[in-house]
DNA sequence: ATAAGAAATTTAACATGTTATCTAATTTGG
DNA sequence: CCAAATTAGATAACATGTTAAATTTCTTAT
C-alpha cells in the first residue's frame, strides 16, 4: 500500500544513464548463451556420474593415445589446480591411467583406461544426439556463423593484452 | 622396444572418429570466447577490490532504486546461493543496503549504499573504456551480429527442454 | 481460524575457478 | 660439477557454481 517511491534516491540519474544495458553486455550474453546450451548436456552427463569438466578431460583424452597434464589443460581449458583435482578423482575411479614419463620425472602421461574408454563409448552417442538437436534447432548455418565470430573474437582479444593463462589451443 | 601396437586396442579407431573436434564444440567456443573477454575486465575489477560477480550485482543495482533478491538473481544470472553469499559480503563492506519488505517479511529490498554508488561511479568509466577498446578492435558490426546470434541461440535453446533455473531475463 | 502447501531466502556440502605458493626435477651459467 | 633460474605439477586458500535441504513467511483450502 504505502508507496516507497520517494526514497532510494541515493544515486543520481546521471549515473544510471551512463550504464550500458546490463543484460546486453558481451560477457553476460556469452555466459547466458553457454548456460542455455550446457543445461542440456549437464543433465545427461550427471546420469553417467561425470561433471562437465570431467567429461571435457575424458573427451580430450579420447582424441590421443596419451597426453601430458599441461597439454590436457590447454585442450580442456582448465586451469592447473582444477585439472589436478580432477585427475586425482578420475584416477581413483579407474577411468584414467597416469604413468610417469621416464625421460622427465616431472611429467605424467595421462591416458584413458579401458573403463574410461567404455564410458566414452557409452556417453558419446547421447552427447552427439543432443548436439544434433541443438544444431538442428538453431540452424547449421547460424551455428557456423556463430563459431566463426567466436573464433574471431578470441583472436581479436588475444591481440589486446598479453597471452594469458591458457594460450591458444589449436 | 616391443611394439605396443597390439595392445591399447580397447577403443577402436571408430570411436575416436565419432568424436567431434574437441576445441570446436559450441560450449567450449563460448567458454573460451568469454574468457578472452573477461580477462581484460577481471584485471581492472580486481584493482577495485570486487570480483566479477560482485560487480554484476552492483551494476544491476545501479539500474534501479532497489531490487528484490530474486529479481537480482535473474538480472545477474547468479544462482540463489551464490547471490546470498555475495549479498552478505557486500552488506558487510557497506556497499549495499538491505531493508526488509514490510509487506512480505520473506523478501529483502536491496539497494546501493552511498559508498556503493561511489564505487560504481569510479569503476564504470574504466569498464566502459575497456568495452570501447574491445568493441573497436572486434568491430561494432561484428559485435552486433554476435549479440544477435547469441540471443537467438538462447531463444532456440529455451524451446528444447523446460525453463530451467534462471528464466529469461529481459 | 488452522493446518497443509507454496514461496523467498538461506544454509549445507561438495566441485570448480582463480591466484599464490610450494615442491621436485630439469636446465643453464659459471 | 654445482648453485641459480626454469619448468611441471601439486597444494593452499578463498570465492563461486550447483544441487539439495532447511527456515521462515505467506497463501489457501477446509
Amino acid at each position: 500500500m504505502t508507496d516507497t517511491k520517494t526514497i532510494g534516491a541515493t544515486s543520481p540519474a546521471a549515473t544510471r544513464l551512463r550504464l550500458r544495458h546490463f543484460s546486453k553486455s558481451l560477457p553476460m550474453s556469452l555466459l547466458r548463451a553457454r548456460e542455455s546450451v550446457m543445461r542440456h548436456f549437464r543433465k545427461s552427463l550427471r546420469e553417467f556420474g561425470v561433471t562437465e569438466q570431467q567429461w571435457r578431460v575424458l573427451r580430450a583424452l579420447s582424441t590421443k593415445p596419451q597426453m601430458e597434464v599441461a597439454e590436457l589443460a590447454r585442450a580442456t581449458f582448465l586451469l592447473g589446480p582444477s585439472l589436478s583435482r580432477i585427475l586425482v578423482d578420475l584416477d581413483q575411479r579407474g577411468l584414467i591411467l597416469r604413468e610417469p614419463d621416464p625421460a622427465d620425472l616431472r611429467r605424467w602421461m595421462i591416458s584413458l583406461s579401458p573403463s574410461g574408454t567404455e564410458l566414452i563409448d557409452t556417453v558419446t552417442p547421447v552427447s552427439e544426439a543432443i548436439y544434433r538437436e541443438i544444431s538442428q534447432r538453431f540452424g547449421e548455418d547460424k551455428l557456423g556463423q556463430l563459431q566463426d565470430l567466436l573464433a574471431e573474437l578470441e583472436e581479436a582479444m588475444a591481440g589486446i593484452g598479453n597471452g594469458g593463462p591458457n594460450a591458444p589451443v589449436d
